[in-house]
DNA sequence: TCCGAAATGTTGTAATTACAACATACTTTC
DNA sequence: GAAAGTATGTTGTAATTACAACATTTCGGA
């Protein structure tokens, strides 16, 4: 197992090489591999293990009985996700997750945390709450691009927030045309049709999955 | 201050009254009220204080400069809001927080846990992990209501939600009509519009903020 | 290089929503 | 209890989106 992303992950700040082997050990971790588009969790699942993406990407979705597709989150590489349900003994699962490409997945079981000893326990218990907490802000960002009623605006709110994280104006966005549209909550064409109409308009320019705002 | 409900909460599970007073003590507990409509964040304010809800209850809203007005969550009487922002220190609040009635709120100073001694902090970091994973999962709950891409679908998977939390077909919602269309992401007079077509066609009955599913 | 599959772009029409304007009902205050 | 103010319901029109159908581009194998 690769344990030097695992290592540098904000669940093992603060430990050492050691610590972590012994963390590792303790947390039963398992590592498994997906292919493209396969499902990692259904909806409905109960789990205990909390999950970090080592190499790849995976998309948290909802996908209810009307056909309605949205995908939730992205999480990619050296981020965990199911943290909830890891942490929420016997809460189903209400969302699918999905490999967004060939990943790789660690599994860490969180029922065995109470076994550590204490003052590992504190660490890992504070880097624990800052993974939620970071999550928690992370998860209300998808509501700020999702609260303009226009598409062009949840486009523009989107965008805006890529690029101040990446610090450019220029920058690759981690979903295809169908996978922005489900995460913007609208349909691909009218998405499609409007990125064409910001073009011509001179707001942005794309090609595939590369955006520049002007 | 009024103790009963704090040691209640699920900040203070697992600590007896006298554990309870300490901790009010080291984490500097403030009281302040405020009146229905009053602004108690505004977006960009940087804070450490945790937030409980004594009395009352508030909204976090989105209010963006194009005249968007989002509601992203309703928190209540004996439950926590601004967690996300105490615990990451310097990260500026993204919301606004306000009055949805006359409310009494309890100020915890989150600066302070690093002093308290381990097995205290223990304790009251593995609830606030509680807490914060909980805000997820219901933080979460808001994209599966506006998911559906037409209002009655969004209107249905939010009764649904009340309905199961409430173990009742009939039930009041915390929300007027245009709180309600805020946290739909819809306009106030299509939803009133509706509301009036559903009733019409037998799925639901509504007088103000009671509502019955048939 | 060619083919087929998948992704993306374009267009037109039907359905839905936004918005404004107004009617009605309910609350609060004096 | 009347008046004023607020909340809710209704309606029509303009704008936007959903959906389907098809064109074009891109990308990986044969």
């Amino acid at each position: 197992m690769d344990i030097s992303v695992l290592s540098g992950s904000a669940l093992f700040r603060g430990f050492d090489e050691t610590e972590v082997n012994t963390l590792l050990g303790s947390l039963n971790a398992r590592e498994k591999r997906f292919r493209k588009g396969a499902m990692i969790f259904h909806s409905g699942d109960v789990i205990s293990t909390l999950c970090f993406v080592i190499t790849g990407s995976v998309t948290i979705e909802s996908n209810d009985m009307w056909g309605n597709h949205t995908i939730l989150n992205l999480v990619s590489k050296g981020q965990f996700f199911a943290e909830s349900y890891a942490l929420l003994p016997n809460e189903p699962m209400l969302v699918d997750v999905c490999a967004n490409e060939d990943c790789t997945i660690v599994y860490l079981d969180m029922k065995s945390v109470g076994r550590l000893d204490e003052s590992m326990r504190v660490k890992l218990l504070a880097n624990l709450l800052t993974i939620t907490t970071r999550k928690n802000l992370h998860l209300s960002s998808r509501s700020f691009h999702t609260a303009p009623r226009q598409v062009r605006g949840r486009i523009m709110a989107y965008l805006n927030t890529v690029s101040v994280q990446k610090n450019s104006r220029e920058f690759d966005i981690p979903f295809d045309r169908q996978q922005l549209a489900d995460y913007l909550n609208v349909e691909r064409s009218v998405l499609s049709n409007e990125l064409s109409k910001m073009q011509r308009d001179g707001l942005i320019r794309c090609r595939k999955n590369h955006f520049e705002i002007v």
